[in-house]
DNA sequence: TTTATATGGTTAGAAGGCTAAACTTATGTT
DNA sequence: AACATAAGTTTAGCCTTCTAACCATATAAA
C-alpha cells in the first residue's frame, strides 16, 4: 500500500501516516462500500475537471450522453435513463436550457409532457465530450484486462440487482 | 436483464422499458464509470435508511466509526480518513457536536488543532449501528463467493491508483 | 527578533442528489 | 358527465460534498 500523497512535514504528518495504515488494516467489514464510493467519486472528478474546459458540468453530461443517442424524451424518461429522480433532471434540464444547449417543448396533443431536444449546440458537444469521457475510462481500468473488467461489471449489476431487491423490500 | 419495478401501466411505460433496453446495450463506452456511481449511491441509501431509525444521516456515520477506533482526532486527521475535504468533517463535526454525539476540544501546548472526542451517547452508538452496516454490506455481496468480492476489492484498489495517478499528473 | 511560510480551522457559495408535497393534465369508473 | 385516480412536472427544503478564499497559529529563515 502506498503512501498518501502528502507534503511530507514533521510529527504530525507521520502520525496521520501512522493513523492511515493503522485504521485500514483494522476495518475491513464494510470497506467495499467505501471503495466504490471513492473509486465513483475520483471519476467523476476526472471527468468533471476535463468537461470543465468547455464549459459543461457532470450533471449536464449525465443527461447529454443520453439526449445524444435520442432526442426528445421526456424529463421523465431522461429521468429514468439517468437513474436519478424528476426533481434532479427538472434542474439540470433547466440550467441546460437556459445554456443554450437543449430546448423543453410540449408536443401536440399533450399538454402534460415536457419534451426535451437538442440544440444546435447541444448536439455539436458530442464530438468534443465523448473521447474525453473514454479517456477517463481508459484511465480507470489501466492495467486491467478485458476478463477483469467484465468480472467487475458483472459483479456490480450483481450488487444493484441485490441492493434493489433490499429497497423494494423495505417499502 | 430483469424489467424495472414499474407501475405496469399503457404505452408510455412500455416505451421507456424499451428505451432503457436500447439504451443499456447502445452505450458499452462509459458504463463502468456509472454502475459504479449507481451502486455507490445504492448502498449509501440502504445503509441511510437503516440510520434513519436512530437519528443519525450517512455523513455523521462516516466520521462515527472512525472516531469509534481512534478517539481525540484533530479534525484535519479526521478528514484524511473519511477521505473528504475539511470543510465537509467541519460541517459534520459541528452538526454532531450540536447533537452531542462529540464534544470539540483544544489540547494544551496548542490554541490551533482542534480534538474531536466521543461523548457517552456518541459511544454508546456503536452498538446499534455498526450490525446496520454489517447487514447491507451482507445485503450487497449475496450470492458473491469470497473470491469474487476479493477480486472486485482488487480492481477498485486498481482503479484508485490509476485515477489518484491522473489526478497528480494534472496539477 | 522579525519576517516568511506552512498548517489547521473556518466561512461562503455552489453542484449534485434526495424526499415530500403541490399542482396540472390524462385516464378510468360509475 | 362527474368523480376518482394516475402520471408528469414543478416547488421547497434538506444532505453530502466540493472549491476558493480567509483567518489564526506554528514553525522555519533571515
Amino acid at each position: 500500500m502506498k503512501p498518501a500523497k502528502n507534503t511530507s512535514t514533521g510529527a504530525t504528518a507521520l502520525d496521520t501516516e501512522h493513523l492511515l495504515r493503522h485504521w485500514r488494516e483494522a476495518v475491513p467489514n464494510d470497506r467495499l462500500a467505501h471503495l466504490i464510493r471513492d473509486v465513483g467519486r475520483a471519476q467523476m472528478r476526472a471527468l468533471s475537471e476535463r468537461l470543465q474546459a468547455h464549459g459543461v458540468s457532470f450533471g449536464h453530461w449525465t443527461f447529454l450522453r443520453i439526449l445524444w443517442i435520442q432526442d426528445g424524451l421526456t424529463q421523465r424518461e431522461l429521468s429514468a435513463l439517468a437513474g436519478v429522480m424528476e426533481p434532479t433532471t427538472f434542474a439540470a434540464v433547466k440550467a441546460m436550457e437556459s445554456m443554450g444547449l437543449i430546448e423543453r417543448r410540449q408536443l401536440e396533443g399533450n399538454r402534460k409532457n415536457m419534451h426535451v431536444f437538442l440544440t444546435r449546440s447541444g448536439k455539436a458537444l458530442q464530438r468534443k465530450l465523448v473521447p474525453l469521457a473514454e479517456e477517463v475510462n481508459q484511465v480507470s481500468v489501466r492495467g486491467m484486462s478485458d476478463a477483469e473488467v467484465n468480472q467487475v461489471r458483472e459483479a456490480l449489476l450483481q450488487m444493484i440487482e441485490n441492493l434493489a431487491a433490499d429497497a423494494a423490500s423495505s417499502i
